[in-house]
DNA sequence: AACAAAAACGAACGATTGTTTGGTTAAGTG
DNA sequence: CACTTAACCAAACAATCGTTCGTTTTTGTT
């Protein structure tokens, strides 16, 4: 069970114990909040790191697939963060806040419900399908790959598709559609398109949502007609 | 760089070479069609990589989760496969050849272009969701995740959605909607319907589909109403 | 009863995994 | 300028990964 022990010392208990950040942050607001220090790779290790998740899945992703295109040495990952599904969780949350900023841009911006919807729609796949944006990995990761983060991410990912709960609710629909049934099926249409869509096709992000939105507009209250 | 040395052998290179199955099959069709041996653990082997495959993808699916359950040896895997992707493709294989099997049959018991979808949709989502079936694995895993076997994989994919291709070819739809459209949106959120349906809820897949399917039939070419 | 093949076992293999740890370097502060 | 510390390196670690291989046991055939 042993291998070979070659020689480099850990002769007393006085461990430098770092890498404590990320629970313990935004406590104090000290003085640092500008300055931060010059060479520092975070933000190109969430880069990478989002990329990386949101190609090959949280399993598939080797810390070393994640740290090597910025040549940065595997272990360094750990003085960022204190695991991989702390890793993980970073780059979800950004995720989170930059496509529910989309969104929420995009929801003000339009007029009326049905308007509201296609434009929150059209926000949602822009950023699920944009390979360069953290939000692909919040709709590719189930939470459960990271099973002691996946707490964190479901109440993330929740919170986000709550807006979405709104706009359907806001929809001028017949008496017999069920919102929920509606919901599940714009969204999960939109979310599934990661499988098949790829860069460069004929069609745009945008179009798609639009195109989406406009096969469910006839489920309108002034629409009574059908088989 | 080498470990320990214990002594078994390896004198001569007369080394048994079992294991090639799963391509040189089919070829001659020898005598044992029918027999095949008693103490043979294939089938429960499959099965329980289509549950663990299923249930936690590809690359977070060790060996040793597949075999321990059925008292098996990771080793013993290499008799029936060659590789971990071989094991995959078998399964996706079995997978696709149910789900397609099923899909078919309520095809040809429904009467009419929107029930024929309907019967389809009920049968692709009964199986989709039902984490005893193989067919769950077809959904779940990309064929990228194994890129060994994903051509074969992709090959096997699209000759089952070519079903839905032509049932939806076959709606008597209005001119306006795009039928390839309407199809990624249907199927699409079938297929997403994984990540968020959990047994035991106040809905059956059954009904879920048929759900689905009536939120797109006023797309029919008798309705025209409608902002 | 003799033999052959199927279907495993048992025990390792080398490679890769996420992670730890002591040391090093550069940037910011007094 | 000395000094602190953020940010990393270098090198390993134990555990687990998919896989190999000689051997053994079970089963069917003659």
């Amino acid at each position: 069970m042993l291998r070979d022990n070659r020689g480099h010392g850990m002769s007393d208990g006085v461990t430098v114990k770092k890498a404590v950040r990320s629970k313990a942050d935004s406590a104090g607001r000290s003085k640092e909040t500008a300055s931060r220090r010059a060479h520092n790779r975070l933000p190109q290790l969430l880069d990478q790191a989002a990329q990386v998740f949101a190609k090959h899945g949280y399993a598939a992703a080797s810390v070393r697939d994640i740290v090597r295109p910025i040549g940065m040495l595997p272990g360094s990952l750990y003085y960022h963060f204190q695991t991989k599904e702390d890793l993980l969780a970073a780059v979800y949350r950004e995720g989170v806040q930059r496509i529910s900023a989309n969104v929420d841009a995009a929801i003000e911006a339009a007029d009326g419900p049905w308007q509201r919807l296609e434009a929150a729609c059209v926000a949602h796949l822009s950023s699920v399908l944009d390979r360069t944006d953290y939000s692909s990995v919040v709709i590719r990761i189930r939470p459960s790959d990271a099973p002691d983060a996946a707490a964190e991410l479901s109440v993330l990912r929740n919170a986000y598709e709550a807006r979405f709960d709104k706009l359907v609710a806001e929809l001028p629909l017949d008496a017999s559609v069920n919102r929920r049934d509606l919901r599940l099926l714009l969204m999960g249409a939109m979310n599934w398109s990661q499988t098949w869509y790829r860069e460069g096709g004929e069609l745009e992000p945008e179009e798609i949502a639009r195109r989406f939105v406009g096969l469910l507009k006839l489920n309108s209250i002034e629409n009574k007609g059908g088989s």
